[in-house]
DNA sequence: CGTTACCTTGAATCTCCTCAATACACGTGG
DNA sequence: CCACGTGTATTGAGGAGATTCAAGGTAACG
């Protein structure tokens, strides 16, 4: 990685998509809610952040009263190395949880930052507990959204350990390209992506460099066009056979 | 990686330690339970499973009516590819959950294998929503441990995007050394390492070869003696050095 | 138009991998 | 008791793959 720019903070309304019309729960990916759990994520939610491109939403070691599920936008969960380096650990799109480990524990494992604007639907931390006491569905939620980031990271972990240059990046494209599917953010065969070479390079352990020739390479078979922020798939069938496997993903049950 | 062999399964006893008398709650490292939750434990832990050494507990992909914890000894979770490469995902010792995936989604992520003979307890994974429904203190613990693999995962990508082959040994040895004392395996400073050098290999991301000459440089630090299966540590603090930072890693409390 | 962020490319160097061979401990069968 | 097979550890040599350094190039923005 290289230099980090900073960006000027800018936090948003208090009150504004109620639960009941979230748009995000009309998605085939995510499970319908009984009644009483729709009820209870409207007193659940306390508010909406919003936040411009770059901003920083939870710091490696620190705690938070709150936990946020992303409304939309994109952001990334990092770590940062003393010698500067840096390893992108996953993305957070629409639907996903952020921040659970500060709620669980005393500090969250890792930095997140916003990679695009993004709204935060916001949660008070205190009634979690209250979560898991009264609402077992929900609570099952949590723990699934939990055991789906962990799959998640043994992927990522297996990509960077043991595949090259070439399968890393094409696995890498084709998951989030389908993340992105799941949240609803794909229309016809293309979507956009707002991370640069630099993210991508720091999540599948390249140096820029390589990973700029690697997709240079990538880019000759054919399977995708990538032109600014706008990607589009081209042949996932072959960019699939180019990443060495297919990741199963699968459907989601999430908390809203 | 190499070759891999196949042992002859060795199933065991259907009652045995009564988790009134666990011997792993009196580790400083796990909570307290309730008398109601010390209840629900003994009648959720249908029984015992012993398996010898390179047995086989869970195949990627694949389900299962059982969830387990780790009685006694190490197995560790991996996946393998298409190209017979193998990434060691992490290691389950003592108190560890294991097949938390295979109980949420329809199939686990990863195979897990015996890594030296083990004990594991068996829970029925049906009554995982009682668990959840009626004690909420131990569905938290069931998130907590997931939050936990999850920011353990977080360590071992980091350090196989962005360390040097000295730094990822010196990580891995210092983490599993630590995660030895938390389930209570060290006497004195010394403890039993039941993986080979490949295994290591496997989980840093190197092959045998370069581990085993990284290894060879390491040893000149005098921070550790690691003969046959054992491992003393002998400088910590100056291994933390090399290893370029200390994970967190600490206190647990989970479901026995 | 000058600055900034990001993308692209070439060249030299170094890290890590593969291949290959040897060594040692252990268990088995003759 | 020794020959042999197997699993693990060790070491050297040569080459593939990644890194770093260094320079442009382009588009967006004020």
């Amino acid at each position: 990685m290289a230099k980090r720019k900073k960006t000027s903070t800018t936090t948003a309304a208090p009150v504004q998509t109620p639960c009941t019309q979230c748009p995000l729960r009309k998605l085939a990916t995510f499970r319908d809610f009984t009644a009483e759990e729709l009820e209870f994520m409207r007193t659940f939610k306390s508010g909406e952040l919003g936040l411009e491109q770059g901003n920083t939403i939870f710091v490696e070691g620190t705690n938070s009263p709150h936990l946020y599920t992303v409304l939309s936008g994109w952001a990334f969960k990092y770590k940062v190395l003393d010698n500067g380096r840096r390893q992108v650990l996953n993305f957070a799109l629409p639907g996903d949880l952020i921040g659970l480990q500060a709620s669980i524990f005393d500090s969250i494992g890792h930095s997140i930052e916003a990679l695009s604007d993004v709204v935060l639907c916001v949660f008070p931390r205190d009634k979690l507990w209250t979560l898991f006491e009264k609402h077992t569905g929900l609570a099952f939620d949590v723990t699934w959204l939990a055991a789906r980031e962990e799959s998640i990271l043994g992927e990522y972990l297996t990509s960077v350990g043991q595949r090259s240059a070439t399968e890393r990046l094409a696995f890498i494209l084709l998951h989030l390209f389908e993340r992105a599917q799941q949240s609803g953010l794909v229309r016809g065969s293309a979507t956009q992506f707002p991370f640069t070479q630099e993210h991508l390079a720091d999540a599948i352990g390249f140096s820029l460099v390589h990973t700029n020739k690697t997709l240079k390479q990538l880019r000759k078979t054919g399977t995708f066009k990538w032109t600014g922020s706008t990607f589009e798939m081209v042949d996932r069938k072959k960019l699939v056979e180019i990443a060495g496997y297919v990741s199963a993903g699968g459907a989601r049950r999430p908390i809203l």
